[in-house]
DNA sequence: AGGTAACCACACCGGTCGGTATACTCGCAG
DNA sequence: CTGCGAGTATACCGACCGGTGTGGTTACCT
């Protein structure tokens, strides 16, 4: 049950494109970023992109729900190598390790703000990855629904003041306050 | 001191174009919004726009500083009304009520998705306004840096879990998680 | 041998992008 | 009377947008 976001197997030219894709939305952004640059970069062409994924608004559904797969197992792996007491703090711990590659912030909140309430395929990953986030601290805390919920806050908050607020010292912040809420 | 975000006076079809831009910008995002509609909504031309603003960019930046300069006067108004012990508190109240009318989140979080890391002139005004709101909080509890950044996050995490996540308590929570960390 | 899935190269479509140019009208201040 | 700032109307620019169509080349499966 580790990942409701898989997404099926590719072809190679496909693989490359959505490679391609999700690299440049992320790093400049959905609307940013045309077909043709795309199957460029892929070293392919716009008809095979299209062959494949049918439009723009599919692949960029296809990027988030393979981005939430790619960060949900990224965390796990990071919270089972620590003792069950510490995960939920070791979550804030991944969050700075992903961080420190991808600065452009949390892919979900930015592709939010192009594609939100517009009926894009993509809406329902965003909020189906929240939710991910927002169970995965229950269940750490060992199932205290508002204390999890509160601790996803501060995640929440650290990834948007580290990268829109350029505050570094925002996943630390979150570690502390995660702590005093966990201290009772 | 109370803003660093006024925008200077305007002519009467400037005003309208700014007016229209934000609207458009704030419901629809950046890159979703031509100039030609802006002008149109606008009740006036592009040449007009082009005459006022000079560019795109920088009709961008002026509907940042000024969206920035609202949220300021109104969550100060926000904290006048409440006892000062309350006035961290009172913040999250402000937030909520503000949220009832623009149901696309935080304007900031929403213009870096699309112009974060690009040099853009609008980025200075986001870091501002994220470091605004944290000294803000660290005012209102005596000067405490470290509770200041910690309710700052819980701030931004409510904002981006309701709107983002889809989880209208998120406010309560961040209100109740806030508590907690008042308590110390 | 025939079919088919995958891919490539390339040309094309209408529409929109940010931005500029030209030419005209109005009200106001010197 | 004149000059000027503000505004209007409209045409234009090259570039790019998402998306489609045609035709041809492999390689694998039956």
């Amino acid at each position: 049950m580790s990942t409701d976001f898989d997404v099926a197997p590719l072809t190679p030219a496909g693989e490359r494109l959505l490679d391609a894709a999700a690299d440049l939305f992320y790093r400049r952004g959905i609307r940013a970023v045309g077909v043709d640059l795309i199957a460029d970069v892929a070293g392919t062409t716009k008809k095979t992109l299209y062959d494949r994924f049918g439009s723009k608004d599919a692949l960029v559904a296809l990027y988030l729900r393979r981005r939430a797969a790619r960060w949900q197992a990224f965390v796990r792996a990071h919270i089972d190598r620590v003792p069950p007491e510490r995960r939920a703090a070791a979550v804030f711990d991944a969050l700075e390790e992903w961080l420190a590659d991808q600065d452009r912030g949390c892919a979900f909140v930015n592709a939010n703000a192009e594609i939100g309430g517009t009926g894009h395929p993509g809406e329902v990953v965003i909020r189906a990855e929240k939710a991910a986030m927002r169970a995965l601290f229950t269940e750490l805390v060992g199932g205290d629904e508002d204390l999890g919920a509160q601790l996803h806050l501060l995640y929440e908050g650290a990834n948007v003041a580290v990268t829109a607020g350029g505050q570094p010292d925002g996943i630390e912040q979150a570690r502390r306050a995660a702590a005093r809420l966990l201290r009772g």
